[in-house]
DNA sequence: ATGATGTTTTAGCTTTTGCTTAAATACGCA
DNA sequence: TGCGTATTTAAGCAAAAGCTAAAACATCAT
């Protein structure tokens, strides 16, 4: 029976198959890494990641308070970080303060030190 | 008057407006950043830039019979990478050949060939 | 306890995303 | 020219994402 995908004269249907196994054994890997890059494919948790890369520790209301946004939208955004094990939080007192966690560090660092080399800088003297 | 957000006690005013201009500085390349990242944060087109990045060129009806997926909606995933300078298409008769573009190769390399060295390396004997 | 502050959660809504199906375009060949 | 192949585009739809507003928690101070 004919498949509905494209059936080429040159289909090359080793090399398809070899791209499938190949593809297999990475699968899990790239089910991970694509949750990762989609949260940080969005510019308010660049922001955040970024504004936490700097080393600070910061609570949900500087975060809000640096971006000009709900303190409600931020926390939902920072339960996702936290879910995709990017940041971790902890409490003091009735603050919750959010820090990158190592986890994802590897991957993240120098995605977030990658700009600092261009544009960032302007603090020192 | 009283903003709607968060005000505490403790809220630094000048740490805040630190990270502001801060953040300021870095925000166009935030931004291309973090839709560079939303492309590649769905796991369809990642797996798309993983067989790309294995050197090969790969034409729509290959990629479509690899991932087991319609032509028209890799078609569809090919344009967004497309326009967002990921990859370029050349033409050779009447199939279209895809082909990462250097751009931004330099964030997407290390991201694509940081599972291989875990998982991949099946093929050389 | 009571109230004020910092945060999270819920519900509802709009926008965006990703797919399917069908039609349109482009190219090669007889 | 006309048909088959490769690809793109358009329309429509269901699911997901992101925000607002309001309510619910949690913690501290009085």
């Amino acid at each position: 029976m004919k498949s509905t995908s494209c059936i080429r004269v040159f289909a090359d249907t080793e090399h398809i198959q070899h791209c499938q196994t190949h593809l297999s054994h990475v699968e899990p890997v790239l089910q991970s890494l694509a949750s990762l890059l989609a949260l940080a494919g969005n510019e308010v948790r660049l922001k955040i990641l970024f504004l936490l890369a700097q080393g600070q520790q910061l609570c949900v209301c500087d975060i809000a308070d640096v971006l000009k946004m709900t303190v409600s939208a931020v926390s939902q955004h920072l339960r996702k970080l936290k879910d995709g094990g990017v940041l971790h939080a902890h409490k003091v007192g009735q603050t919750v303060f959010y820090v990158l966690s190592d986890r994802h560090l590897p991957i993240l660092q120098p995605l977030l030190t990658g700009m600092s080399t261009t544009t960032t800088r302007q603090i020192a003297p």
